[in-house]
RNA sequence: CGGGACGUAGCGCAGCCUGGUAGCGCACUUGCUUGGGGUGCAAGGGGUCGCGAGUUCAAAUCUCGCCGUCCCGACCA
C-alpha cells in the first residue's frame, strides 16, 4: 500500500519560469521530474512509475514478435567507423577517450552493435528471420534541447532491428512492427496517426512515423480530413486544380516577348498590373548550394535556381532532398547580379546556360517544380529591370536541369487520394519504423548463406519508440490549468483515495479499508493519508495525473464515497461495499 | 553555430538605473486554529546575490572575462 504521507511527491504550486510547454510545466509541478542540466532530467517516484508502466507495455507487445536484448551504451569507435557513421554523426555524438586513449562514443542508436552481433553470429538463412530489440538509454548531443522531455540529450528508447533473407521477409517483419506499435500506442491510450515519412539520413526505402498531434510538437504533419492520407510535411503532396493556360499574346506567335512592368517586383504586383492570376506567373528563387562534391570530396558552391508557380511556396525539406541533403541559402545581391545580370524582382530563366544534370557542377542548375511541367505561356522575369516576359513555356523556351516536387502543401488543398481538404498540424513523433535495406549489413559485412549456398547480406529493418515521449504526448493530449490525467495503463497510480479529514477516525479507517480493498482487487492505489486540508489534497490529486479519485468524507456514515473521474471531473456517489465492483465495471468501459 | 533574454532562499519574483545592514509571496519548522477546493494567527529557520577578476573606503548593484539556463533560428531517426 502506498501512503502519500510517506512518499516523496514534491508538487509545486508554480511552474519553473523556464518551462514553456504544458507537459514540461506539469511534469515538474507534479513532481515527476527534475532538471539536472540542459536536456538532462531525473525521474522521481511518479515519473519513474509511469515510464516503468510504459516500458512494461512495450515489452509485452514486443515479446510477441521479437527477443529482448540489452546492449551497451558505451561503444568503441571501430564499429561506427565500419558503418561510416563515426564521421556522419558529427557533433550529435558524444565522444570520449578511455585511459589508454582509445576512442569511444555513447550510443545514439544501435544499428552498429546489432549488426556486429549479426555479422559474428548469423551464418545461414535458416537462422532468419530475427527480430532483436532492447529498451535502453540513448545519448544525443542535441544542438538545442528543449520543451522538457520532448527533446533531450539522454532518453530511453525501445529500439528493434530485423534481419531477413529477402525483401519479402522484411515486409513481414515491418508489418509485425507496424501492428505491434499500434497495439502499444492503443494500450497507452494515445490518439496517434501513422504518416509516410522521409527516410532521412538513415537510408532505406519505406518509412512511417507514429505521430501525436500537439501544439508543442516540432514536426509538421499533413493529413486528410476524410481518408487515411497522412504524411510528413517533407513528403506531403496535394492534388492541384488544373489551370487553363493563357492564350498566346500579341501576334499569337509562340515566342516569349518583353513587356514593360515598371516598378513591379513582386508576383502580386506583376499579376495585378497585367491583370492575370498569379497561377500564370513563374516565381524565380535564386539559391546557392554548398556541399561536398561526391567525387572530388571538395567543398563546392554552385548556383541553383528554382522555378515555382507564382502562388506556390517552396518546401525547404523537399529542396534539401532534391539536392541530396546539401546546404542551401538564398543568393546575395551581388551573386544575383552576377548570374542574372539583373536586379531581384525581374529574375527569369532565359539567357542562362543551365546545367543538364545535377552532377555537372560548373554550371547553375535549374530546378522546376512539377506544377509547372506541361504549362504554357507563363509570365516570368526578363532578367532586365522593369521588364517581364510573356509566353514562357518550360521545356521549349528554357530547359530545366530537372522537374522536381518543391512545392509546399498548404492547409485546405486537396488530398491526393480522395480530394478532401488537407489539414496541417504540429505533432510529436513517438515511434518510427523503417526498412533499412542493406546499408549496415553490407557496410559492416554481415553475410549468411542462402538456400543455394550463396553468400548474401541479410536485409534489415529498424524500429524505434521514445519511451518518455509517450508520457509527454499523453500529457500534452490531456491537461488543463489544474494538472493532467493519464490513461490508467500508464498512470503512476490508477486511483487515489483521499481521506478528507485525517483526524476523523471514521473517515480515516474507511479510507484505509477502501484502499486495501482496491489493492486486493489488483489496482494500483495511492492513499492520501496526509494531515492536510481537503482543498490541498484535491488540488494535488488533480495535478499528478491519476485518472480516478475517491473522496472519503462525511458520507462514510451512510456507507458512501464519491468517485471522481479526472478527465471529465464527473462525480458519482458509490456505496463503499460496492467500490470494487464499481471499478471492475469501469475497467470494461472507460479503461 | 547566429540572434535575444535571464541567473538574488526549494519555487515564483522585487532590489541593480542613482554602490552603503538582502527583501516579498508561496513552501519549510514550532504552537494554536481550521477541516469538502491551496484555512487563519503567531513565532522561527534558511542566501558564497552563478563563478572569477577589476574599479572603489565600500559591489547583488559599476566594468571585463567565464560558466549555466531558456527562447527564436540553424540542426535533428
Amino acid at each position: 500500500m502506498h501512503r502519500w504521507s510517506q512518499l516523496f511527491i514534491p508538487t509545486l504550486r508554480e511552474a519553473p519560469a523556464d518551462a514553456e510547454v504544458a507537459s514540461h510545466k506539469l511534469l515538474v509541478r507534479a513532481g515527476y521530474i527534475r532538471q539536472l542540466g540542459a536536456g538532462i532530467y531525473s525521474f522521481l517516484l511518479l515519473g519513474n512509475r509511469s515510464t516503468q508502466k510504459i516500458m512494461g507495455i512495450v515489452r509485452e507487445e514486443m515479446d510477441k514478435i521479437g527477443q529482448e536484448f540489452y546492449l551497451p551504451a558505451l561503444n568503441p569507435r571501430e564499429i561506427w567507423e565500419a558503418s561510416g557513421r563515426w564521421t556522419t554523426m558529427g557533433e550529435n555524438m558524444f565522444r570520449l577517450k578511455d585511459r589508454k586513449g582509445a576512442e569511444l562514443c555513447l550510443g545514439m542508436t544501435h544499428e552498429e552493435v546489432m549488426t556486429d552481433i549479426a555479422r559474428k553470429e548469423l551464418r545461414s538463412y535458416k537462422q532468419l528471420p530475427q527480430i532483436w530489440y532492447q529498451i535502453q538509454t540513448k545519448f544525443r548531443d542535441e544542438p538545442r534541447p528543449k520543451s522538457g522531455l520532448l527533446r533531450v540529450r539522454q532518453f530511453i528508447m525501445k529500439d528493434a532491428y530485423s534481419f531477413d533473407i529477402d525483401a519479402a521477409g522484411l515486409d513481414v517483419s515491418y508489418l509485425k512492427h507496424y501492428d505491434a506499435y499500434c497495439r502499444i500506442f492503443d494500450r497507452c491510450g494515445l490518439k496517434y496517426m501513422v504518416i509516410d515519412a522521409h527516410s532521412g539520413a538513415m537510408g532505406g526505402s519505406q518509412s512511417q512515423e507514429f505521430m501525436v498531434r500537439t501544439p508543442a510538437g516540432e514536426d509538421q504533419v499533413v493529413s486528410c480530413e476524410k481518408c487515411s492520407y497522412a504524411a510528413n510535411m517533407e513528403k506531403a503532396a496535394s492534388k492541384l486544380a488544373s489551370v487553363e493556360d493563357l492564350p498566346l499574346g500579341l501576334d499569337g506567335k509562340p515566342t516569349p516577348y518583353e513587356i514593360h512592368t515598371p516598378d513591379q517586383r513582386t508576383i502580386e504586383d506583376v499579376a495585378n498590373y497585367l491583370n492575370v492570376s498569379p497561377k500564370h506567373t513563374i516565381k524565380t528563387l535564386a539559391m546557392m548550394v554548398t556541399g561536398k562534391d561526391g567525387k572530388t570530396g571538395k567543398t563546392e558552391q554552385r548556383a541553383l535556381v528554382l522555378l515555382l508557380r507564382g502562388d506556390h511556396q517552396m518546401n525547404e525539406a523537399k529542396l534539401s532532398a532534391a539536392v541530396g541533403g546539401k546546404e542551401t541559402r538564398p543568393m546575395q545581391e551581388g551573386e544575383i547580379q552576377e548570374l542574372f545580370q539583373s536586379p531581384a524582382g525581374y529574375l527569369g530563366p532565359l539567357g542562362i546556360d543551365w546545367a543538364k544534370d545535377m552532377e555537372v557542377s560548373n554550371k547553375p542548375a535549374l530546378l522546376v517544380d512539377k506544377a509547372l511541367e506541361g504549362r504554357t505561356n507563363l509570365i516570368g522575369g526578363a532578367n532586365k529591370e522593369n521588364y517581364h516576359l510573356k509566353n514562357l513555356t518550360p521545356g521549349k523556351d528554357f530547359h530545366p536541369t530537372a522537374y522536381v516536387d518543391l512545392r509546399r502543401v498548404t492547409a485546405g488543398e486537396d488530398c491526393p487520394n480522395c480530394g478532401s481538404p488537407l489539414r496541417i498540424d504540429t505533432a510529436v513523433e513517438i515511434g518510427h519504423i523503417f526498412k533499412l535495406g542493406y546499408k549496415y549489413s553490407e557496410s559492416m559485412g554481415a553475410r549468411v548463406l542462402d538456400r543455394n549456398g550463396k553468400e548474401v547480406a541479410p536485409i534489415m529493418g529498424s524500429y524505434g519508440i521514445g519511451i518518455e515521449r509517450i508520457l509527454t504526448a499523453a500529457i500534452e493530449q490531456s491537461n488543463d490549468e489544474n494538472g493532467f490525467w493519464l490513461p490508467p495503463s500508464i498512470a503512476p497510480f490508477e486511483v487515489v483515495v483521499v481521506s478528507t479529514n485525517a483526524k476523523d477516525e471514521a473517515i480515516r479507517s474507511a479510507s484505509e479499508t477502501i484502499a486495501q480493498q482496491l489493492e486486493a482487487s489488483g489496482y494500483d492505489v495511492l492513499l492520501d493519508d496526509r494531515d492536510e486540508r481537503p482543498g490541498v489534497k484535491f488540488k494535488d490529486a488533480d495535478l499528478v495525473g491519476i485518472p480516478f479519485r475517491i473522496n472519503v468524507g462525511k458520507k462514510v456514515t451512510e456507507d458512501t464515497v464519491e468517485v471522481v473521474q479526472r478527465s471529465t471531473l464527473h462525480k458519482e456517489d458509490v456505496k463503499i461495499s460496492a467500490i470494487s465492483e464499481y471499478f471492475q465495471g469501469l475497467r470494461s468501459t472507460a479503461y
